[in-house]
DNA sequence: GCTTGAACCTCCAGTAGCTAGAGGATGTAC
DNA sequence: GTACATCCTCTAGCTACTGGAGGTTCAAGC
């Protein structure tokens, strides 16, 4: 059993923003003490985890918690399952090909600089490039 | 020359998002026309595609900023960008090694899906894994 | 050259996703 | 049985946007 200070910590969290995560119904409302004090158990731990994993990896709340109803839902209708795991795949393919354009690029900076001469610099180029997004922006926000 | 529409379009930014961003100085203030509105070029262009390409990734407005300084600064002090873009390397490839697992599990579960029946969902524990984020867990946040 | 409508302007208020602090209760270790 | 770290709720503030009110500008068509 898991104090809310402890599962922080393990997490990587801050006590107030699991709190917040309950208020919004991210994380189930755990068990209480008698005084009235949140105990946790692993499969909080795991949720939580997750979470915080996919949010520094740029998903929304709503995302996260579309991926958490797949996991929560193991039998639910088998097409819908596939098509909001087959959606979110190709948001996790989008971002890996950014994140190994902007890897490369860095990679090379840090190889050129330790020549001793600060090389010029195109992190802005590798990101600049719509090729593969093209049909994310066409006619939309303006 | 762009006003702040097209801009707007092509980036798939907010026009509300980009003056934002003009605001607390991540964007330059761009040239204006008699009457005041907006005009941009080709680099600007470039700067806030990299901008939001970067945000979608997860990276704070920070983080991005250092990134744009070191492509700013082609000739500051070497160690210093050196620094910044190691730092920035090694949080690239966590994400990436996150988002690989991620890819992985929901490719198992697209497949496993179209073989009609749902599997059972572990999305949830290719994100637990904490053996590679664990010091930067390790005694913060409590 | 004048009109007209889409797009622009500023300013301000609202949203998502946290984060910090006040003021007080609880739980464990001596 | 008393310290004191941690917990509780509540409220307010912060980052990164987003939307709307109320008014101006620009370019296309007459």
């Amino acid at each position: 059993m898991l104090t809310i200070g402890s599962l922080a910590q393990k997490t990587g969290t801050k006590v107030q923003t699991i709190r917040y995560y309950e208020q919004i119904g991210m994380m189930p409302e755990p068990g209480r003490t008698a005084g009235g004090q949140r105990r946790y158990g692993n499969p909080e731990l795991d949720r939580l985890a997750f979470i915080r994993h996919a949010r520094q990896l740029g998903f929304s709340l709503e995302a996260i918690r579309e991926l958490l109803d797949l996991s929560d839902q193991p039998d639910r209708p088998c097409h819908e399952a596939d098509a909001i795991a087959r959606r979110q795949l190709k948001q996790v393919e989008q971002r890996l090909a950014r994140l190994e354009a902007l890897r490369t690029e860095l990679k090379r900076m840090v190889h050129e600089c330790s020549g001793g001469q600060t090389a010029d610099c195109r992190v802005l180029e590798v990101l600049r490039d719509h090729s593969e997004c093209l049909t994310d922006h066409a006619g939309i926000g303006a």
